[in-house]
RNA sequence: GGCAGUGUAGCUCAGUUGGUUAGAGCGACGGACUCAUAACCCGUAGGUCGGCGGUUCGAUUCCGCCCGCUGCUACCA
């Protein structure tokens, strides 16, 4: 039986239309699920939307909608970019169906038995017309003496009774999990921050509100509502039939990786820990933040009009370019930058020049001097030995780098051997070994077709459409592209008629000023 | 303010458990080649390794201070 690997995304807040940094989290998360799954791996990838809260209310509003209009157009979006990304996510989750109101009412259920859930107040600055409160640095007092909320709206001192977490009682236990569990929380940087967070002292969750209803009601007093992060969190486990943990999903694949950004870490590592704790549920196995993506350095924001929809820059460069330049650009786990500039650059350096090119050069020369027939190599020298051996390597450093979610350091890693194998055919010269040796010729286009072969199973995770093309071009079965068939295993066999080269990777050319 | 991290070639970054000439990719420039998507290959970049001071025979790598940048410092997802 295959092992099973279980990734999510974090659920997006659809308050407004999808952006590059949710499509970035998404096609990350897609290339770890990908690339599992030619691993061997059975694979479970979750993404969705998280639909609840004030702010989709108050979005709503402003709209003249209602919140579960809103939630189905924006949701729609959502499931509109999974597609335009070629997400091979196995569910999306919504937050407003059913099968997560059952979910939440039962894990809420669980900790309530545990004695962690408790009624009490809530006091803060609360805006009756934006129905929110505000935390105290964000209100302002006017010269009359009035205080206002970050709306602008009037607020008022309020106690608002609220259903509590004990998330105090878990500080001791947070704490020996991170130090039991040194992977749960990646990077690093991440995992420091919070252990020092959580040792400075943990107080107890508002985890339910009075003031509005769009929410998932609290069992037994349906005057409340869940608030936000018992909501937002029991996502992950709804999707895999919680509460019945011995639905064949959920025993299959939990626990999970989380795929996140950094801005949500706390909420992943301090409170949804606890919760799990409480609620007498298996803890996940690892959380991973990503880092933000700037334009051209700078934060993306509507005032400055520098923000960038997935679906214009897929219509500009294609996804799979597109796909590999946020991968192999940034460190994933750090912030990014991006821009036309460094979009181009990649796509005619790497993809264009480094792999296309070195594909199309051997590929025709095959075509042209063979019959378009994949030669038989002859004994290899030790120059053939060498970029082979390098080739063979690379499994083993994907696999090194995906086990810490370094995409890009795998990427590194395939690009690397393209270099040595654009050395190795410059220096074996086919062009005039045709010449004068057709039995060495044969072999140096065997090589090189086999490093082809190689390169084009380990990029399917981040282009599976150009490395199926590809992989075509080599007339390589469909049962032979998973990671099984990497190295000695799947090595090429000649005398295979391969069919009419064409371009992958088309250079990006500027358009003529207009 | 406190805690944590970071500042290396035009750009993006790697690296040195302290030690002869500090590396890669991209860009730029020069050369070679002509199989190929004007691609590929070879060579060049003389960078105070943020600043000042200290430890040391010797520091970019250790310590201190300073400057710049970033993150965290709880109920907005």
């Amino acid at each position: 039986m295959k092992p099973t690997f279980y990734i999510t995304t974090a659920i997006s807040y659809p308050n407004g239309a999808p952006h590059i940094g949710h499509a970035y989290e998404d096609m990350a998360t897609d290339v770890i699920a990908r690339f599992m799954r030619l691993d061997g791996y059975d694979v479970r990838f979750l993404t969705g939307t998280d639909e609840h809260g004030i702010k989709m209310l108050q979005t709503a509003r402003k709209e003249g909608i209602t919140a579960r209009e809103l939630a189905d157009r924006n949701s729609a979006r959502f499931i509109e970019m999974t597609k335009l990304l070629g997400l091979s996510n196995d569910d999306f989750i919504r937050t407003t169906e059913e099968r997560h109101k059952t979910s939440c009412q039962a894990i809420w259920e669980a900790m309530e038995k545990n004695g962690d859930i408790y009624l009490n107040k809530y006091a803060g600055w609360y805006s009756v017309r934006d129905e929110a409160y505000y935390a105290e640095e964000e209100t302002v007092v006017s010269e009359d003496g009035i205080r206002f909320g970050a709306q602008g709206t009037p607020v008022e001192w309020v106690e608002e009774e609220s259903y509590f977490f004990r998330l105090s009682a878990y500080q001791d236990k947070l704490l020996a999990l991170y130090e039991a569990q040194p992977d749960f929380i990646g990077p690093d940087e991440r995992r420091n921050e919070v252990i020092s967070f959580v040792k400075s002292g943990l107080k107890d969750l508002s985890i339910s509100r009075t003031t509005f209803d769009w929410g998932i009601p609290v069992p037994g007093n349906p005057k409340h509502v869940m608030y936000v992060w018992v909501d937002a969190l029991t996502n992950y486990i709804t999707a895999l039939g919680y509460p019945d943990m011995q639905a064949e999903l959920f025993q299959k694949y939990w626990p999970a990786l989380h795929i996140i950004g950094k801005d949500i870490v706390r909420f992943h590592t301090v409170y949804w820990p606890a919760f799990l704790m409480s609620a007498g549920v298996p803890l996940p196995r690892r959380v991973y933040a990503h880092g933000f993506l700037f334009n051209r350095g700078e934060k993306m924001s509507k005032s400055l009009g520098n923000v960038v929809g997935p679906q214009e820059m897929v219509d500009a460069y294609g996804l799979d370019p597109v796909r590999y330049f946020f991968l192999r650009e940034v460190s994933f786990g750090q912030d990014g930058s991006y821009s036309h500039e460094a979009i181009v650059a990649r796509m005619n350096a790497d993809l264009a020049n480094n792999l296309g090119n070195l594909a199309q050069r051997s590929l025709s020369m095959i075509a042209k001097n063979l019959g378009g027939v994949l030669p038989v190599p002859g004994a290899l020298t030790d120059a053939d030995e060498a970029i082979l051996a390098s080739t063979y390597g690379l499994l083993a450093a994907c696999r090194e780098a995906f086990a810490t979610q370094q995409i890009h350091q795998a990427l590194n890693a395939i690009w690397g051997v393209l270099g040595e194998a654009n050395r190795y055919f410059d220096a074996e010269a086919p062009w005039t070994v045709r010449k004068t040796d057709e039995a060495r010729f044969a072999t140096i286009m065997w090589v090189t077709a086999e490093v082809l072969r190689n390169v084009g199973i380990l990029i399917q995770p981040v282009m599976p459409g150009s490395a199926a093309k590809l992989l075509d071009l080599l007339a390589l079965d469909e049962a032979a592209r998973d990671f099984a068939h990497l190295g000695e295993a799947g090595k090429l066999t000649g005398g295979v008629a391969l069919p009419a080269p064409v371009g992958i990777f088309p250079r990006y050319v500027e358009k003529a000023a207009s």
